[in-house]
DNA sequence: TCTCCACAGGAAATTGGGGGTT
DNA sequence: AACCCCCAATTTCCTGTGGAGA
């Protein structure tokens, strides 16, 4: 947007007060700093890039390239790094006469069992726009031969955040085994499966570890150091020289790092901090920008997360807001359950089992709203979790009460707790 | 050391809803 | 209309467990 607005022609520099006109100058080049945006290189992941080559080397030789599993956190470069060869081995093979690639790229992204998977590879092999249903799974199966049938010789599937198949895995045993079981005659097929979950290798049914697992590749989270290196070269192109103080790309860094390693959170904070620069027509980048940033981004992060909780999440949730405004946190699972009761009861909504309850608590948990802590108290209380909120009990009440299903309630805890001074 | 509380959490069965064919 | 497939959410039933106190 601001690159080419340089003009001397233009009429709206002119015009002073125009409130888009910003008077001070941040980012050269803002693009370099958007998700989308893909570098050509990883000096940070150079090993990694080459095992992946090593894996799919084979391709190049006229048999099926290995399979391969990458994992790592999100932001850890695996998408990025898996682009990078796949697509130099495609230019290898649109050099050479005897070697025919077809390459399918998907993100399982919402298919959450193989049989969805399928229906999406499927769909994605077409082109089409619907996905198959309503047959059963082999069926659906040998509707995926028949698609591959077509492609070229040596098939490559990448299947990107393939963790949300779970352990419903065996998709990921029929098709590394699909030529040896006489589905397909003339192709070599290979899967490349992303994943963001640690664990999903151990939930893999052994009979897809035996039959997939040619290599794995692990992405460790980049540490501080690696983190500022890949900030300095997108701080190069994006922002005009000499606007970022000295310790704004190692604070970016560090605040990364502390998380989870992801580049793109630091990258994200970096251009969150320009924005704030800019938006408070300050000339320079600096600490305090980043500092507001990473508080901006972090309240973002748990408002979308909670706008998006179900029903129940709800009522899990705001059984234990309500809780809090009543000073009785942390709770029990019990004690929890029976405030549970009462507002289902109020909001005329399902009323759940506790073990389900409990469920949804724990998930409240992992999602960060919750601080969950097991305790044992021995003969008098046996162990059990206590919960209480961990979120900002005023920016939870605003939130929750967005939902008019449920405002009602909200309105009641929020004027309880108004006269309490909690908010 | 042994007990026993009050849960946690795994596993299997059920429910209900979406999509389809015949 | 009658019936088939798949699946997420839930219910039902159950065994497992860490530590305070006897």
């Amino acid at each position: 947007m601001s690159g080419d607005g340089t003009d001397s022609g233009n009429p709206y520099e002119t015009l002073d007060g125009n409130p888009y006109g910003a008077s001070v100058e941040i980012f050269a080049d803002e693009s370099v700093l958007k998700e989308d945006w893909k570098p050509e290189k990883l000096p940070e992941r150079e090993g990694e890039l080459e095992e992946i080559r090593n894996a799919l080397a084979p391709a190049t030789r006229g048999v099926n390239a290995h399979n391969l599993f990458l994992y790592g956190k999100t932001g850890q470069g695996k998408t990025v790094a898996i682009d990078h060869e796949i697509n130099l081995l495609q230019e290898y093979a649109d050099d050479q006469d005897d070697l025919n690639l077809s390459v399918t790229k998907t993100s399982a992204n919402n298919q959450t069992t193989s049989y969805q998977l399928c229906a999406h590879l499927i769909k994605e092999i077409r082109g089409g726009t619907k996905k198959p249903s309503g047959i059963d799974q082999q069926s659906m199966f040998d509707l995926l031969y028949d698609e591959i049938s077509e492609l070229e010789d040596t098939v490559i599937i990448v299947i990107d955040e393939i963790d949300t198949i779970g352990s419903n895995d065996e998709l990921l045993y029929e098709l590394p085994r699909a030529r040896k079981n006489g589905h397909i005659e003339d192709q070599w097929v290979s899967v490349i499966g992303i994943s963001n979950n640690l664990q999903f290798r151990d939930n893999l049914s052994p009979k897809v570890k035996d039959s997939l697992y040619d290599s794995e590749i692990e992405f460790a989270p980049y540490d501080a150091t690696q983190l500022t290196s890949i900030l300095e070269r997108r701080a190069d192109r994006a922002f005009v020289e000499g606007v970022l103080e000295d310790d704004v790309i190692p604070l970016c860094s560090a605040f990364a790092a502390q998380d989870e390693g992801s580049a793109r959170q630091a990258i994200r904070l970096l251009y969150k901090s320009g924005e704030i620069a800019l938006n408070h027509d300050d000339e320079l980048v600096c600490e305090s920008h980043v500092r507001e940033a990473r508080d901006i981004l972090e309240r973002k992060r748990i408002e979308e997360g909670m706008r998006s909780l179900t029903t129940q999440d709800q009522f899990a949730l705001l059984s234990v807001v309500s809780l809090a405004i009543d000073e009785e946190t942390p709770a029990r699972t019990r004690q929890v359950y029976q405030k549970y009761k009462s507002i289902v009861d109020r909001l005329d909504g399902n009323q759940l089992v506790e073990r389900r309850v409990r469920d949804h608590l724990q998930s409240l948990g992992m999602q960060g709203f919750l601080l969950a802590t097991t305790r044992n108290t021995g003969i008098q209380g046996g162990s059990h979790y206590r919960f209480e909120l961990k979120t900002d009990l005023e920016a939870t009440l605003d939130i929750l009460a967005e939902d008019n299903r449920i405002d009602s309630v909200v309105e009641d805890l929020v004027s309880v707790a108004t006269a309490k001074n909690l908010v």
